[in-house]
DNA sequence: TCCTCTATTGGCCAATATGCCAAATGGCCA
DNA sequence: TGGCCATTTGGCATATTGGCCAATAGAGGA
C-alpha cells in the first residue's frame, strides 16, 4: 500500500468507523424514520446533550446526515441511506456466528 | 435506550468497528478476490506481521473472516461476503459529499 | 534434536475516542 | 435589552486502539 492508496482506505474507513459506535448506530436508525431534532435523540439515548450532539457532528463530518437549523432548534436527517444496508450485513454476521456456534456445539 | 437495547447496539456496533480501519479495509477488499496467508497480507500492507496478525483476529472475532491454518502457515477467508457492499455504500456517501462541494462552490 | 520459518501473544507507549461538566453561541420572546 | 432555551464547543479525565519489539508456540526439515 503506498501513500496514495493508504489516504484512499483511510477516507473510507472514517465514513465506516463513523457507524461504528452503538449510540450513533441507535441514532442512524432512528433517522431512517425521519428527522429528529438534538433533543428528542438526546431523549432517546440518554446521554448527555453535548454528547449526543458530538456524536451528530461525527455522522454529519463522515456525510452521512445533515443538520437543518430552524429556529432554536437543529434537525438532523440521513443523507445517504445505503448506510442502512449495514444493519442487514450485521445481522447476517450474527447469524454466521450462530450456525459456527451450533456446529461447535454439535 | 435501555441495558439490553444497548446491549444490541454494542455488538452490531462492534462489527461494524472491525470493518473501521483501513488496514483492515484493504484486507477485507483483498480477501474477497480468495484466501491469503498471513505473510502475504503482511507484504501487501507492509506492517509488522504482529500488527497484522492482531487486525486479522479484530475481524475474526467479529465473525467477518475465518482463518484456516495449514502447515506453518495461516490462511484467512472472507466468510461474509456481504461486507463487501460497505465499500459501494461508501462511494456513495463520498460522491453525496463531492455534489455537497460542487453545490457549495457555485 | 536443533534450527528455521510462520504466526500469535504480551508488553509498552503514543494517539484517539468517549463522556461529562462548564462555558460560549444563537434564536426568540417579553 | 435581558433572559431562557437548544445546541455547540472547550477542557479534562479515562478508556480504547494501533503499532512496534520481544518472547512464545507450532510445523517441518536437516
Amino acid at each position: 500500500m503506498n501513500a496514495q492508496e493508504k489516504a484512499r482506505y483511510e477516507v473510507r474507513a472514517t465514513i465506516i468507523k463513523a457507524m461504528g459506535h452503538p449510540t450513533r448506530l441507535f441514532m442512524v436508525e432512528e433517522l431512517s424514520k425521519g428527522e429528529r431534532c438534538v433533543c428528542e435523540l438526546t431523549d432517546m439515548v440518554g446521554a448527555d446533550i453535548s454528547t449526543v450532539s458530538k456524536h451528530l457532528s461525527v455522522l454529519k463530518n463522515a456525510g452521512i446526515v445533515q443538520d437543518d437549523k430552524r429556529g432554536s432548534q437543529v434537525f438532523y436527517s440521513l443523507l445517504v441511506p445505503c448506510v442502512l444496508n449495514f444493519f442487514s450485513c450485521v445481522e447476517s454476521v450474527l447469524e454466521s456466528r450462530a450456525k459456527e456456534q451450533a456446529q461447535r456445539t454439535k
